[in-house]
DNA sequence: TTAATTTTTTAGAACACTCTAAATATTTTT
DNA sequence: AAAAATATTTAGAGTGTTCTAAAAAATTAA
């Protein structure tokens, strides 16, 4: 498989949201910044390869095996996401680019290996799960903190836009990864809300609140 | 630059031992397991992009750029190794084939990130010297022991061809990369050697010498 | 030094991917 | 339901890389 069909697939996967419902022409030539054309031709090469199921006009799906290679690549991409930030010490913001060059790469050893070392991690730096071998994965709910009800509880998974100031942010009020948060309280008037983060209690701005994911359960 | 040009600009650096020296067409295209025409079509692309120095029917040379790409090329490829070999726990023999897709990877920040990671090494697990982000290396005389003569000194820097059995017999003889090695004795009959290694006397046929590299200086 | 051999280049075609422009199908509006 | 707007596909062309077959240059042998 070429790095562009595998972009395709990838493309195909994120604008059906995993659910195998059809995806436009359109939608993805402007996903993958391409022109419609280009799209229909690798639509009937990816068919042929039994890799989409397409139909002229209508759109195309996943089939299991594209499915299957789409979660395939979604792991390596997460899983290079992990290594440059723990390993190499990328912030979150930089590693999409790099990592995108990454799971192009072919050696499944070279996944199994990467995924050993790391410890066998179950979600990226920006808190998206990342696919078992076979292409499991934990279907958590993830939210915005601005999104959830007052007494909501969940675990710190990720951001949403990680600028370098937003993320000395977070240093600088001890929120990490994997912190315990709960929403104590939310103040009408500009939308802030008070958190329990492990066992302090800190304020923070609607803008933080629409910044911060956590996994609910 | 593309992958396919990056691999004419290490083959060809290859070939003229790093000397600048005259480079065959037909080399050039055994090497790289493809066509000479090939050969030709790609050295005029690389000229005019000021990579080679070209004359038909002469063969090239790599132009002062072309050597630093190749040398940058050459940078990636053995900190990947390292990498894999240290961090990932592959064997010797099996990381060529991954660093070769690995050394494509375009991101200047990765590449100074891993060199950090691994403790900016000096050789990679062959026991070839890793080029500085100028394009700087250290010049060592590498030798197979069976070609030194009886009193030499050096440090085991790699080996020549890897397999499994024959890392193992290091491994049981505790014979690593770093040891100090002294050629103490050779037998006549059957070219086998006695050595120190570290501290111990040990003797070793000459399939094995054969196959060791030592740094002398 | 001419002839034979080898090496290298050119010409022309194939494949993968992309694009523009034009044609066709679908959806929306009237 | 016809007209207008939008979405999608087809046709044809361009780029990058590779190949085969034939031509040209260089080298070796007679």
């Amino acid at each position: 498989m070429t790095p562009s069909e595998e972009n395709y697939l990838k493309a195909i996967y994120h604008l059906g949201k995993g659910t195998g419902e059809l995806v436009s022409t359109n939608a993805i030539a402007e996903q993958m910044r391409t022109k419609p054309s280009s799209v229909t031709d690798m639509m009937k090469k990816l068919s042929d390869k039994n890799l989409v199921a397409y139909r002229r006009y209508q759109g195309v799906s996943l089939t299991d095996s594209g499915k299957i290679s789409a979660l395939s690549i979604l792991r390596k991409h997460r899983l290079w996401e992990v290594f440059l930030v723990e390993k190499l010490d990328f912030a979150w913001n930089e590693v999409h680019e790099v990592a995108e060059q990454l799971e192009h790469i072919k050696s499944e050893q070279l996944i199994d290996k990467l995924d050993q070392h790391l410890g066998f991690p179950k979600v990226d730096p920006h808190g998206d799960p990342i696919p078992s071998k076979n292409g499991e994965f934990k279907k958590f709910v993830k939210k915005l903190l601005d999104e959830v009800a007052v007494g909501t509880e969940g675990v710190c998974i990720g951001v949403k836009d990680s600028s370098v100031a937003f993320l000395n942010f977070l240093d600088k009020n001890h929120i990490a990864l994997g912190d315990k948060i709960q929403v104590l309280d939310k103040e009408e008037f500009d939308g802030s809300l008070h958190l329990k983060v492990r066992d302090r209690r800190i304020h923070i701005s609607s803008q933080i609140a629409g910044n911060l994911y956590i996994e609910i359960q």
